[in-house]
RNA sequence: GUGGCUAUAGUUUAGUGGUAAAACUUCGGUUUGUGGAACCGAUAUCGAGAGUUCGAUUCUCUCUAGCCACCCCA
């Protein structure tokens, strides 16, 4: 019979312990923060009625999406990010009691072409809070991604904020048509990455006049610290006509800094956001060592899209972390710490005479919750540390004939490089 | 989805129209109670399929995958 290439389908990928150990560790901390603001776990399914999910990410959106038909000739399609299932939940569940506040840690699917750190099945690590539109909502999603980011050991990142109210209210005031914001919001979007001409061009070629065009610079240029530009921004306001919905987004920014004073929080009104459903505040966030990585945590306020499966309208505002780009950020940054084995200890198997020591020793540390190993074969010592050595298991359990007429055991700490015998009922105090 | 570049052991690379080198890794050994060293040895139908050819890993095509750009985004 011929052999069956392995391999993994295109932008999909094995997390081999060596990277699945920190980066399950990530996980636990997310996870940690956000349950520390009160946030709920929910999981979803994977597949979702095509219906659901279509035409909410916009056509683009719609290309992207894993669709098909099952067995029972249903229309099908795997979950394109972890917010739509959300609103379905929401509208299909109406007892759950609001605010909820729920977090989901999943991983979702798109089919992308790939490139580096752009994969088809990526984790997102989300957490909403629905059934408010008080600002102190919006300020806590701000603060909780403050605070997660903080958990990870990570200083120097920036929340840049806008609001589709500000945008909205300053492109009304241009007299723009619907056609025409759309495509201003996506070439201002880019301005980071192709510069202020890039966009320039880009707004021109749609047809927008050149004097609507500088206003439109103008404005995608302000990035100014939410705390300490606070006067300057409310003169912006004023002369962008944007009075009132800018000192709104400032007043939540506020709160937000009251929750997680050390966090950077800038008014950035070039941040867009692609997804069509946002309708209050949106924010990206970037790491200033590690700035190629784009957005590591974004979201906003979408207060239309649980009445998309319900007749009532349910206010929503949330975050998501793109896992496996903040993962290889922080990979770069030397905050991940390398860790080969869940095991701490190894139990050194070698004399078959004394197996059954082996296995109640093997059972005393479990028990007493030290991860233990014990090496299946009787082999010499060499090979066995070696073993514990190289597979990152920090202690190594020595056991023979010599230590049994003593009832002791040797217990080796191969980093240290050092010994130490201790008596066999002991050997869990010692860890 | 469109376009460009790439594809040789687990990894990183060398090389040739006549079936392939090296380093590191892995596994085994160096006479058996102390590892991360040294030495010896083993491990490749040269990404897959088809075509051209007496003969292809080397040329051509298709597919697959990776990287880059666009698009979009995490």
């Amino acid at each position: 019979m011929s052999k069956i290439e392995p391999k993994t389908l295109k932008g999909f990928r094995d997390f081999l312990p060596e990277k699945q150990i920190p980066r399950q560790k990530m996980i636990d901390s997310i996870r940690a923060s956000y349950e520390r603001f009160g946030f709920e776990p929910l999981e979803t399914p994977v597949l979702e009625y095509a219906e659901t999910l279509v035409g909410k990410y916009g056509d683009e959106g719609d290309k992207l999406m894993y669709r098909f038909k099952d067995n029972g000739d249903r229309d099908v399609a795997m979950r394109y990010d972890l917010t739509i299932p959300l609103a379905r939940v929401v509208a299909q569940n109406g007892e759950i009691k609001k605010p909820w506040k729920r977090y989901q840690i999943s991983p979702v699917w798109r089919a992308e072409n790939t490139q580096k750190g752009r994969y088809r099945e990526f984790y997102q690590c989300d957490a909403d809070i629905v059934g408010s539109s008080s600002p102190l909502a919006d300020a806590e999603v701000l603060a909780l991604a403050a605070a997660t980011l903080k958990a990870l050991g990570i200083r120097d990142f920036v929340i840049r904020i806008n609001s589709r109210e500000v945008i909205n209210a300053f492109y009304d005031s241009l007299g723009l048509t619907e056609g025409e914001k759309i495509s201003a919001i996506r070439a201002i979007d880019k301005i980071d990455k192709v510069g202020k001409d890039g966009v320039a061009e880009e707004l021109t070629k749609n047809g927008i006049i050149y004097d609507t065009v500088q206003k439109l610079l103008a404005f995608a240029e302000v990035s100014i610290d939410a705390v300490k530009g606070q006067d300057e921004l409310v003169k912006i306001g004023e002369e962008l006509n944007v009075k009132e919905p800018l000192a709104r987004l400032l007043s939540i920014v506020e709160v937000a800094y009251k929750l997680e004073p050390e966090a950077r929080f800038v008014i950035d009104l070039s941040i867009a956001r692609g997804l069509d459903y946002y309708t209050g505040i949106i924010f990206e966030t970037t790491l200033q060592a590690a700035p190629q990585y784009g957005s590591v945590l974004s979201g906003g306020r979408y207060d239309g899209l649980v009445g998309m499966f319900s007749s009532k309208g349910v206010p929503a505002v949330g975050a998501s972390i793109g896992l496996d780009r903040l993962y290889s950020a922080l990979e770069e940054l030397g905050l991940i710490k390398e860790e080969r084995s869940t095991a701490k200890a190894l139990i050194v198997n070698f004399d078959a005479a004394l197996e059954s020591d082996y296995l109640r020793l093997a059972s005393e540390l479990r028990a007493s919750g030290v991860n233990t190993a014990l090496y299946f074969e009787t082999a010499d010592l060499k090979k066995q540390l070696s073993y514990a050595s190289e597979k990152g298991i920090r202690y190594a359990i020595i056991y023979g004939s010599n230590e049994a007429k003593e009832g002791k055991v040797i217990v080796k700490d191969l980093e240290k490089g050092e010994q130490e015998k201790v008596s066999v009922g002991d050997i869990a105090k010692y860890f």
